[in-house]
DNA sequence: TGCCAGGAAATCC
DNA sequence: GGATTTCATGGC
């Protein structure tokens, strides 16, 4: 069995060869924020119709007034309606009750604000994480379904739960830039998506052993 | 046609 | 803790 590679020099890897992805970087962040919800457990193409149902009314103002059932027609397409409605009103209270602005949240401690979006419905791990890196700028590391089954694929482990792969790269994630941070998370998925496409992808170049010097880095 | 997509929550043991 | 089931839409 061959020396598998510190796992930051995978995601470094991931990242060379992808390249840097931009994800929720959009002129709007209200719809980057919203489409976190809406994209849950569907494809990019319901949630985007949903997300032109609510750009006519893509105001914190204008969707908290909306009536829950109107809300819920417009968030149709996206699937499992009732509960994105539900999580969208939610959060946008939650929002408002705060300050209703983004820097009012800077000086929260990042578990702070961690456990008050897991503290909202329709909010799980997932979603706060990626509303933390996103919307909050905090570098962690996502353990979701792609990025635990790569590294559980390259051989690191078993990683069956969100918190086991999470816990082992979050603090390595913690302390790069913020922008690394998103885009590991980003061309993780992407290599998740190409792996489910194309048949036998290699993954050799991802499990080959670092290079020396990589390694005294690694140690310093 | 059945399966699943950038999950979460309730329920089971 | 970990495994199962439900929630819903649209594309392949």
């Amino acid at each position: 069995m061959s020396t598998l590679p510190p796992p930051r020099v995978v995601l470094e890897r991931l990242l060379k060869h992808y390249g840097p992805q931009h994800w929720w970087v959009h002129s709007n962040r209200l719809e980057d924020w919203l489409s976190m919800i809406l994209i849950q457990q569907t494809t990019s193409q319901n949630a985007d119709r949903a997300l032109v149902n609510l750009r006519p009314v893509m105001t914190v103002q204008q969707l908290l007034a909306m009536p829950t059932k109107e809300l819920e027609e417009l968030i149709r397409p996206a699937g499992f309606f009732h509960a994105k409605t539900k999580a969208i009103q939610a959060l946008l209270n939650w929002y408002v009750d705060r300050g209703g602005h983004l820097a009012a949240f800077a000086d929260r401690p990042t578990e702070t604000l961690r456990s008050e979006l897991l503290g909202l419905p329709g909010i799980g791990e997932e979603t706060a994480d990626v509303m933390l890196m996103y919307i909050f700028n905090r570098p962690l590391f996502v353990g979701d379904a792609y990025a635990r089954r790569l590294f559980t694929r390259l051989g690191y482990g078993d990683f069956k739960t969100y918190d086991s792969l999470r816990d082992w790269l979050n603090p390595l994630a913690a302390h790069v830039p913020i922008q690394t941070a998103q885009d590991w998370h980003a061309v993780i998925d992407e290599h998740g998506k190409a792996f489910r496409r194309e048949k036998a992808l290699d993954e050799d170049w991802l499990r080959a052993p670092a290079p020396a010097a990589s390694i005294k880095n690694d140690l310093s």
